[in-house]
DNA sequence: TTTT
DNA sequence: TTTT
């Protein structure tokens, strides 16, 4: 059938990534989508939807995201349930991510770092999305060992994906 | 039956606003997107898709976008046909937008410009998307008979769509 | 920002119809999305998808669809939370749609109900998706007080979307 | 960056597979995707949008549709360009498919097939999407040497997708 | 005719 | 060049 979802949004922590018993990477994030329109009262509000993804997108994905990148997806809605501790029953809805975009410049990762997460000064605001300061991956020191920026060096937007990443 | 397209990408030249004789507002103009692998002769490429977008949003559009405009749009695709002067039949592919998001900071809207057009000083790399270089909060003195800019006093994204627009 | 999302599926049960305190018509469903492959276990699998439609469009799905019915559909997805009786918070993923297509012909949705549901008696196959057995040209009395049937004296597909229809 | 289709629609004819100098299987359609509302003069109108696929994919599209069948597909847009015979430049854009599912039932098909590629006698009219009777594909006797039917036996969509198929 |  |  048909099962297709791609989403624009931020990152709302930094991303967790594990390793399943079998070796296989998963990261998990959450992504904050801003609606489109406001409501009646005038806020606008945003969804807040589970993303997950697997294998060496996963390590590429924590590598160069961090809490409050700018980040587009696609991939496909899944459902499933368990028990909790207390018997109850839990339904979970994630999107399993199979493709990402990173959609945010560097200087505005750089400036959204130097701000602590919150990418405009008060008082100073931005233009449509993407702004603020996260904490990691910033690389202050370019500590070696560490994955290399695929960024450096390239004017051009990078798309990252499933195991066939040039780095 | 189902007909929906997701693109993001920049804007090849400024968007070209018309007005039909019936007096409804068209923007048309072309987004570079850059696909997510290399050929094998290590070229990325990009693909060059024709857009159209109406009404009301099309005269946003046109006011907040110029060559270069990092945009997320959705739509759906369109054929037509029609004979040239030569009396040889052209088809034609375009999308109709339906809703777009602009995705670039207004720090790198203003930098992007400033560099007149391109985004980043040589020698100097963007992350990902986007780029440009920050004079926040500019809009100088607030040109009169310019459209409002719609983002001031926020740092949020902001989406954009037919006639739903609260400026 | 962006938050897109496509779905083909069949109705887990027939979609219920409501109406908000002001007056506003909304249907709720399950779609049953199958997934692309089988894991391990050989199993396919599906995901149980939770769908709202608002409105007119609302109306016309909940007088078109059933049990079983194979729809298309393109909307966005929708977070929200609330607090149960016993205080616990839960957080509810939807797909809010925008518009859908019935992709079930007449032929196999009369012989989905003449089957009670299921559309292919044992021993007889389905082809992919959809199934039912032909009693063509049926609505052998047009019945009174029903949804006209849209599709009469149509061969094409109909898709039905918000306010727009011209039933 | 994103760019990401998803049509439903039925071929206009059957699919064209070839093999490139390398080797590589390559399959080529064009998709009618009716359009969701009808213009001023009621006509309700469709898109014909050229499609490619690749692989071991594109065998099994070419296997199991045929002129008429009702599919869904996933994938991107592609721009190209070339110079034809009178020297001047054609601009092409086409879907790449990533996935495709067949969206009609074994039922539809073969009536679809019998029908001589329409799928409702006259006077008589299909609900919603798919009908009719193409010629291929019909199997008539299960003749060895021959693509198995993925469907016999099975109640079930069946979505087919590139090189990871169980058939 | 193409963006960064 | 178009499907149902």
């Amino acid at each position: 059938m048909i099962n297709r979802v791609v989403l624009v949004g931020r990152l709302t922590r930094d991303p967790e990534l594990r390793t399943t018993g079998s070796g296989i990477s998963v990261a998990t994030f959450t992504l904050a989508v801003d609606r489109q329109f406001s409501n009646a009262q005038g806020e606008r509000g945003a969804d807040f939807i589970s993303c997950v993804i697997w294998r060496k997108a996963a390590e590429n994905f924590a590598n160069f995201t961090s809490k409050g990148s700018l980040v587009g997806i696609d991939g496909r809605i899944q459902t499933r349930s368990y028990d909790n501790k207390d018997g109850q029953r839990v339904y979970v809805t994630e999107v399993i991510v199979d493709n990402f975009s990173l959609l945010e410049s560097r200087r505005d990762r750089e400036a959204r770092i130097q701000n602590g997460g919150y990418n405009q000064p008060a008082g100073n605001n931005s233009f449509p999305a993407s702004n603020g300061t996260p904490i990691a991956n910033s690389n202050p020191a370019p500590a070696p060992a560490q994955p290399q920026d695929p960024f450096a060096g390239s004017g051009d937007a990078i798309d990252i994906s499933d195991d066939d990443l040039p780095f």
